[in-house]
DNA sequence: CCGATACGCATTTTT
DNA sequence: TGCGTATCGG
């Protein structure tokens, strides 16, 4: 057994204060980089080793899988298996769902029930507004989905949204009255189709716990110590629905940044982390001061930047690491000049401090502007990775077969039986399918129930297309059959196959068509070591709905990126929340692109441009540079702009201006009297560029796969139970190289404790793991 | 029922 | 500019 204070021991003041706080409600209010995941698994540790907690009453909730892997190992690693037990962590979406499953009877949704990602609840939204013969201009989709979101987020019915005179005075002023009704319609639409969206997970859980107190004490009694991360992002019902789970003495711990909450666009609101006291009395509040990641002038440049807002809890800040250099501003002529700026200032400090390209991220304010980076590194034969775009699980040739997975599970799934009831073509066109919705929505039932029972609900279609839907439905009944029978990888497989998706996909071999292949063989692999890691964590039977639960609420962020080349980072500043580098450039400063138009009106909306501004700059450990453009190349044509004005919010002692901007030197022009820089382009190398658009790493071919499934049972290893102890060293095959830390359970059931170099602590059960022993 | 062409419109996006 | 959608013609 460790010596139990060591680890208290390295923490500093404040934070041994966090982590050794009584029981009942606390508040850490952890400022950029003090180490707030540290407090969060060190207090887990704390309550588990020196307060006798035990595991399976600790839950904690975080906002991305990624976070919640980082703290599952994090705690892992801290406690070891024996103490781990069944602590629940994971997203409050996985976490809720988890709970909504077991629940499902209560709240009036079947055992199957699927997600509808954004762009479903959207396509939702389109086929209401056809129905209701409104016109896509005025009654803008997204602009529907944010009022519905807005409206579940602050747990307003859709009874209770016709009811509230102030929502529809307001959709009266935006010209969209029928909103409302849209509301309804959506709602009863997913109930019949036994789908939950984003949001309903949330709200759905509310009720759950609000209307069931029987549930909700269950829930209270399992869950008497709850952690949650990032809570400046936690939204209203979120935080309503803790406010039930939590019952005296209140053992909950929110551990947030009010200075980096930047996402109140969806429904995020600062208010919950700034009034956190007033809900909870008795909590307590432990601040987080100490920057450990950052130089001395980025730290006072940040608070300086973050000073300029109204809203917040008094912090400060502080670093002791080196003073560091002054944050550099550069000014270009243009968004190309720009990009040269940034790429050389890279190669310059990428050969001079030795640095490694991995050291280095570009952030910017939207996605569109990655693309000058690209092609300025590009040119210079840089190796770099772009973050965002379109992930995995948005191709189309992804969301078809997930469509399929979909409705194999529940047929009532209207998105998805839409989406493939004709893909791949098999002659039932839009006609059919509008007959088939209106039959549907006139007798209040599923798509799915009208193919069933054709003349029940007065389907008028031809014989032909009749036939059509019968073997259509013959088919996914086929599958569904299977489902509970069949591992999710056989059943998986074979949908692709005989739903004739992979004859179609390699019917032509153009370019395009290859990468589908490729993604499509991605997301099989996906499925089998899906499959393979349950199975090896002791699951016996691996489902396709198990594997749909997972993969709804996974995001291309997640898939892992094991891609060791050192690359420079491009991303928005949202994605960089979280992460850190040595050196970040932070482009595009300019009125209306950061912050973004919109922002000019709203006072609210400029506050948390600045503070995505400073998550930017926060981002940063040594260097950190800030560049704009004269002008820019946007919708077509060259535009021209001022730069941002959050450039003269940090106190100019921590910046070094281009001439014409120092306030002391020329406070009448706008930055503009002089060029700025020495950005001289270096000769060009026309090698080929080391190209990585986050496509996860290369897929094996199908055919590989299929021989490995049929090796099911085969070990590459050691046969079940003995030949494995402690210490060995050994490769596995996917997580590669690991080190045997226990072993434990004889037989079928042994088990083995692995850490992984590159894929942390994990638990294999023997009978299904395949590596072999190294020494 | 599918392809081609025309139009309009553009943030950020953990789940 | 470039994508996604709407509409029309074969």
């Amino acid at each position: 057994m460790p010596v139990t204070t060591n680890y208290i021991d390295e923490l500093n003041e404040s934070q041994r204060k966090a982590v050794m706080a009584e029981d009942g409600p606390s508040l850490v209010i952890a400022g950029a980089g003090s180490g707030k995941t540290r407090v969060l698994t060190c207090r887990i540790k704390y309550l588990i080793m020196e307060k006798n907690v035990e595991a399976r009453n600790i839950l904690a909730l975080t906002f991305t899988n990624k976070a919640a892997k980082e703290i599952v190992d994090r705690v892992f690693k801290e406690i070891g298996k024996p103490w781990f037990g069944d602590i629940w962590m994971g997203t409050f979406h996985s976490v809720f769902l988890r709970i909504l499953r077991s629940e499902h009877r209560i709240i009036g949704f079947s055992n199957n029930f699927t997600i509808y990602d954004s762009s479903d609840s959207k396509s939702l939204i389109k086929s209401i507004l056809k129905e209701l013969e409104l016109d896509v201009r005025i009654y803008k989709p997204n602009l529907v989905l944010s009022r519905i979101s807005n409206a579940k987020n602050h747990l307003i019915s859709p009874e209770a949204y016709a009811a509230s005179g102030e929502r529809l005075k307001y959709d009266l002023k935006c010209k969209v009255p029928r909103i409302s009704d849209i509301y309804k319609m959506y709602n009863i639409r997913c109930k019949q189709s036994d789908v939950m969206d984003f949001d309903d997970i949330l709200v759905y859980t509310y009720v759950l716990f609000n209307d069931y107190p029987k549930v909700c004490k269950k829930y209270s009694e399992k869950f008497r110590y709850i952690f949650v991360d990032e809570y400046q992002d936690t939204n209203e019902v979120q935080s309503k629905i803790l406010k039930l789970l939590v019952k005296e003495p209140y053992n909950l711990c929110v551990v947030g940044d009010d200075a980096q909450s930047i996402y109140s666009f969806r429904g995020a609101t600062i208010e919950n982390i700034l009034n956190f006291t007033k809900i909870y009395p008795t909590a307590k509040l432990f601040k987080l001061e100490q920057n450990y990641r950052s130089t001395q002038v980025i730290v006072k440049a940040a608070n300086s930047l973050i000073d300029k807002n109204r809203a917040q809890i008094k912090k400060e800040v502080f670093s002791e690491n080196e003073e560091g250099e002054r944050i550099q501003v550069s000014c270009a002529y243009s968004d190309v000049e720009e990009g040269e700026i940034v790429v050389n200032k890279i190669a310059e400090l990428h050969r001079t401090e030795k640095l490694s390209y991995a050291d280095f991220a570009i952030l910017y304010r939207t996605n569109a502007q990655s693309r000058i980076f690209e092609e300025a590194l590009r040119k210079r034969s840089l190796p770099y990775r772009i973050y965002g775009g379109l992930s995995f699980y948005q191709r189309k040739e992804i969301k078809d077969v997930i469509a399929y997975f979909r409705l194999v599970t529940n047929p009532d799934d209207e998105e998805a039986f839409k989406r493939i009831i004709n893909y791949p073509a098999r002659g039932i066109g839009d006609t059919t399918v509008s007959k088939i919705v209106k039959a549907a929505v006139a007798s209040q039932v599923s798509l799915w129930s009208v193919i069933c029972e054709p003349e029940v609900y007065g389907l008028a279609v031809n014989k032909g297309t009749l036939a059509k839907l019968n073997a259509f439905r013959m088919m996914i009944m086929g599958f569904k059959e299977r489902l509970f029978t069949e591992d999710a990888f056989v059943l998986g497989q074979d949908i692709i196959r005989q739903s004739g998706i992979i004859s179609d996909i390699y019917a032509d071999k153009s370019p395009e068509n290859l990468s589908r292949q490729e993604n499509i063989e991605e997301l099989v692999n996906g499925v089998h070591d899906f499959c393979a890691t349950r199975q090896e964590e002791g699951d016996e039977r691996v489902f396709l709905m198990d594997f749909l639960s997972e993969v709804s609420l996974l995001s291309d962020q997640d898939m892992d990126n094991s891609d060791s080349e050192e690359k420079v980072t491009l991303m928005t500043v949202h994605s960089a929340k979280g992460l850190e580098f040595n050196t970040v450039f932070v482009v595009g400063l300019e009125e209306d692109l950061f912050p973004g138009a919109s922002a000019k009106n709203s006072f609210t909306e400029l506050e948390e441009e600045r503070r995505l501004f400073y998550v930017a700059i926060t981002r940063a450990e040594k260097h950190c540079f800030l560049s704009f453009a004269r002008s820019r190349f946007r919708y077509g044509h060259v535009e021209f702009g001022n730069p941002s004005c959050f450039i003269r919010d940090i106190d100019s002692r921590y910046l070094s201006l281009p001439a014409g901007m120092r306030p002391d030197l020329d406070s009448r022009n706008n930055g503009w009297s002089k060029q700025m820089g020495d950005a001289r382009m270096e000769p060009r190398l026309f090698e080929r560029p080391k190209v990585n658009i986050i496509r996860p790493t290369v897929p094996p071919s199908l055919k590989k796969v299929s021989t490995i499934s049929s090796s099911k049972t085969v070990q590459t290893g050691i046969s079940s139970g003995g030949g494995v102890c402690a210490g060995q060293k050994i490769e596995h095959e996917r997580f590669g190289l690991g080190i045997i830390e226990s072993v434990e359970g004889t037989g079928e059931n042994c088990k083995a404790t692995v850490r992984f170099t590159n894929a942390g602590v994990k638990q294999l059960l023997l009978k299904y793991a395949r590596f072999k022993v190294i020494e």
